[in-house]
DNA sequence: GTACATTATATGTACCTACATACATTTGCC
DNA sequence: GGCAAATGTATGTAGGTACATATAATGTAC
């Protein structure tokens, strides 16, 4: 289906213009694909992402503010987010005892084990961008971050 | 900045790995600049997509159904952003006469005005676009459609 | 034409997000 | 040390989203 399609609009007025559209619209589809995913093992995207995050620290715990600096979605409340894998018994949250204003988040062996039970299945949701060639993504890698630093000579 | 630098990854397992997080990271980037710009003029993104789909129709209503699909993101609650429309006096919603199930939506004039407005200052937003050559923007709309098109293949 | 399925929209609910603000702690300056 | 600014996190609130369900109108089989 081409976007056009998707959205039933014959026509863009440019390639820009469509181009902005697709983009917007690619991306919310891939993320509903991944919600769908996550969702069947009672946990949110965020969460997931945060969890690896911590995961990849490989035991040193990371602040709440490193965890919003590694986030993809920045504009999430990170605060909240560990307050539910907290709940779920998936990180440990401790003051830190060099600055106190800081929180130490860290991932317990609980949430390591279930992590990584998902590690496999979540290969999966890769498979939607394996539809192009190596040479095709790596193309597009290198567009996208061009459409983020175009940003200053556009102001 | 390139991806990595933006969340602080320093590589990633593969470049479909990559390109998932890129093109989420990215789409949230361009989303998060609408936002902005639509707070401004008091409307959200949503209600200015379904108030530039009304008036695309030329004075024909639209039911909640079609404009369903014609929307971007189409998880979210038609009916109650057209209530948020309705409220501001930009869309009118009557009941369809040969079918009393369904609600005809049309723009109002007071609603051509306001999106009228935005018609120039909106065209900044595709700038971010514009980094790119016309034929770097028709590659990636052909490579964005093909991501979502592999689905079937990868099932 | 009655019963049942289908369609179109609206609403209730729980959760998530954006943003402002609060609170505690630390830093820098005098 | 005392005070203002900066920093790090948490929380309150309004609104948005996902999903289940409700309501009403229409279509269909008999």
């Amino acid at each position: 289906m081409t976007i056009e399609e998707a959205i039933k609009q014959p026509k863009f007025s440019n390639e820009y213009h469509k181009l902005m559209v697709n983009l917007l619209y690619t991306a919310s589809w891939v993320d509903v694909k991944h919600q769908q995913f996550m969702k069947g093992y009672g946990i949110t995207v965020q969460q997931f992402n945060v969890l690896r995050i911590l995961r990849g620290q490989k035991g040193n715990p990371l602040s709440i503010n490193c965890l919003i600096e590694r986030m993809i979605d920045k504009s999430s409340n990170a605060s909240r987010i560990v307050d539910k894998l907290e709940q779920k018994g998936y990180v440990l949250r401790t003051v830190c005892p060099n600055d106190r204003r800081q929180v130490e988040v860290r991932i317990t062996e609980k949430g390591i084990e279930f992590i990584g039970e998902l590690d496999e299945p979540v290969k999966s949701l890769q498979h939607y961008a394996e539809g192009l060639s190596e040479q095709e993504a790596h193309t597009m890698n290198d567009l996208l971050d061009k459409i983020r630093n175009s940003e200053i000579t556009n102001q």
